[in-house]
DNA sequence: GCAAGGTC
């Protein structure tokens, strides 16, 4: 609201002679949907309550009401809009331009909920700046008829989406607890769900590593770089599985003088400005939660320290860059950078849109004094993050980084080829590394130094990479799920609190016994996959143009849970075979009194002529299908069972007529 | 018990 003040020149007045107006604020989305039980006539409030039966779903989504209630703490703002409104003619709802229409849907939730019945005004600005502030109270649009209105209603039906997913965690609830399993809770949804399927796939692919090691001829020079040939697998037949093969091609070669090909210049410009996901990957490295980061560096984005987290923008608009540019040295002056290293005073043209509400994450227009100042108020943390951001901010304002790149071969073999990369001028790197943000591993380099000698390689497949914060961040990013603040945020709430489904243990994620079971539950579900995230915002698009009826993105969840709950359910039956679950679910009982419990899941046959049933389960045992059948022909088997001390025991037995507190009933009968 | 979105 600061920057209207400034742009209108003051907090009421007139507007270029046409209207006097009054500002207000409101801060994010100050009412929220009822819970889903909430939302239903009284003879529906079981059904939409439940999370014991499966004949509940898919919901009717045309049986909600979509009340909403206010957000705990909120009243107060609500309040004094609907007093800032009270002697007014209109509301201009004024928001940055986004293209998901959450600005249009938290307004009108808020005009709505004050009763609002005159006129309603739509603003989008581009920036901040005074400039575009007045252009865009210029171009007032009036959106009255809200069920006219495209933005509303595409976030509205995104709204309505992802609750109506809730669903599916009572789905997976359901079908986890009929398998035998109790979870503390499922959170299943298109962002937590895609994330940790991500870690589940990773990690289950890592365990499925088989380790197939190669042996090859290579040489390496007297500085330690090497000399290789390019493989073929079709053609080549240079690289052996045993390392007897190797020794003797080894016989083939003799030491050899390099041949330099080619020298080259080459420059590199400063990375991007980085993300709030990636600041979270540089302090994170330094031993801080994603929580406490983010907490941190809201603080001092409120004491105008950094800029706004939460932006969409990877870059600033000029506007942006010459506010800050005044600043640079004085920012340096604190962080420890040399001022001399800042050249380019003019931007280039890579960091600068022409468009940004925000722009990027980058150092606020209020300069700590020192380092130890900004402690003193943030913390050690928050040191580290004013370093980050600044750094990165001020690379980009520092010469490129110039290399060499040569090219060699050995002159006795010319397939041997090697390729190094000198550093000439470090400029911005001297500032900001970015090598902490790739996954690529930078080798120190060395001049090639005659002569290199052959030697036998080992090398094998590769083993994937650990599902760590970096690669969840950037594969979240690929598939353009979130900001960089809510990557980081659905991250930090995936591994935190009660519900938490899974935790960072030496610095790849691993799945807890919740995450484990609803990976499980959820794999190959529709709900789970991050395509869902798309299709759901080009609905929205297409809602926007007025092209479909927004209805229809709500109701869309009816086909997805009819679609999942099969697959829910077949993968049911495959959570025995987990061995990464069996040893979380062991884990898991210690820890709670609930555990894999003896499922109640009945069998039935013929057994010596009669219809019976019987429990499948005993001692924690789950017979087969081929047992059931051996047990109904009135064989004896041996299972293995859990004894009522945990002990893991071993017992013959078979199908009997028993009774118990004098009710008679068909079971497995031990024989002691 | 359950989502994802927002954060003066």
């Amino acid at each position: 609201m600061d920057d209207f003040v400034v742009a209108l020149g003051g907090k009421t007045g007139n507007f270029q002679g046409q209207f006097d107006y009054v500002l207000t604020h409101s801060y994010g989305h100050i009412l929220q949907l009822k819970e889903p039980q909430e939302m239903v006539g009284d003879d529906k409030k079981t059904r939409y309550s439940s999370w014991r039966s499966l004949k509940y779903f898919p919901w009717d989504e045309k049986d909600f009401s979509w009340a909403k209630k206010i957000v705990p703490g909120r009243m107060k703002t609500l309040k004094e809009i609907r007093d800032a409104a009270k002697d007014c003619d209109g509301i201009i709802i004024a928001t940055d331009d986004d293209p998901s229409g959450e600005g249009d849907l938290l307004g009108w939730e808020i005009v709505n909920a004050i009763h609002w019945k005159k006129v309603v005004y739509r603003i989008r600005f581009e920036d901040q700046s005074p400039k575009s502030i007045i252009a865009a109270m210029r171009q007032m649009t009036d959106v009255t008829n809200q069920m006219e209105q495209g933005e509303y209603l595409e976030a509205l039906a995104r709204q309505r989406f992802d609750l109506l997913s809730m669903q599916l965690s009572r789905i997976a609830m359901i079908y986890a607890k009929k398998a035998g399993y109790r979870p503390k809770t499922m959170r299943i949804g298109r962002l937590k769900s895609a994330i940790v399927g991500l870690i589940f796939d990773r990690n289950t692919e890592i365990e499925n590593y088989v380790k197939k090691p190669y042996f090859e001829v290579k040489f390496k020079d007297q500085n330690g770089n090497i000399f290789s040939r390019k493989f073929d697998p079709d053609k080549d037949k240079f690289r052996f599985a045993e390392i007897k093969g190797a020794k003797d091609d080894l016989a083939n070669f003799a030491s050899s003088s390099i041949v330099i090909d080619e020298k080259k210049l080459k420059k590199q410009t400063p990375p991007p400005l980085v993300d709030l996901g990636q600041i979270g990957i540089l302090v994170g490295a330094k031993g801080y939660k994603d929580k406490e980061i983010i907490k941190t560096y809201q603080d001092m984005y409120q004491a105008q320290i950094v800029s706004y987290p939460r932006t969409e923008d990877t870059q600033v608009t000029l506007e942006q860059f010459n506010e800050l540019l005044p600043l640079v040295d004085q920012i340096a002056n604190v962080i420890g950078v040399d001022s001399k290293l800042l050249i380019r005073r003019k931007p280039r043209l890579k960091f600068i849109t022409k468009q940004a509400a925000h722009g990027a994450n980058r150092p606020g227009l209020k300069v700590p004094k020192s380092l130890e100042q900004l402690e003193k108020r943030f913390g050690k943390i928050g040191v580290e993050i004013y370093q980050v951001v600044a750094k990165s901010y001020l690379a980009m304002l520092a010469e490129d980084y110039v290399y060499e790149a040569q090219k060699a071969h050995l002159a006795k073999y010319p397939d041997f080829k090697s390729s190094i990369q000198l550093p000439k001028e470090m400029n911005y790197k001297l500032i900001f590394d970015d090598r902490d943000l790739s996954d690529e591993e930078e080798i120190e380099a060395h001049e090639f130094k005659d002569p290199a000698a052959p030697f036998v390689y080992e090398g094998a497949n590769p083993k994937p990479g650990k599902p760590t914060k970096k690669f969840i961040l950037n594969f979240l990013k690929k598939h353009n799920i979130g900001t960089g603040a809510t990557r980081l945020q659905t991250l930090a709430e995936i591994s935190s609190g009660k519900g938490s489904l899974a935790s960072l243990y030496r610095g790849g994620y691993i799945l807890n016994y919740e995450g484990q079971v609803q990976a499980i539950l959820s794999k190959g579900s529709m709900i789970a996959s991050p395509k869902i995230t798309k299709r759901l915002f080009d609905g929205m698009d297409r809602v926007k143009r007025k092209e479909l009826d927004y209805q229809l993105i709500p109701q869309s969840m009816q086909t997805i849970v009819r679609h999942d709950m099969p697959i829910f359910e077949t993968n049911s039956t495959i959570l025995d075979q987990n061995a990464t679950l069996q040893k979380l679910a062991s884990k898991h009982q210690t820890k709670t009194v609930s555990k894999k419990v003896a499922s109640k899941d009945k069998v039935t046959g013929k057994f010596n002529g009669e219809e019976i049933s019987f429990n499948q389960t005993w001692g924690g045992h789950k017979f087969t299908q081929q047992e059931v059948a051996d047990l109904l022909e009135g064989k004896t088997i041996t299972i293995n069972y859990r004894s009522k001390r945990g002990a893991q025991k071993s017992v013959s037995g078979k199908l009997a007529k028993q009774s118990y507190k004098g009710r008679s009933f068909y079971g497995f009968k031990p024989e002691f």
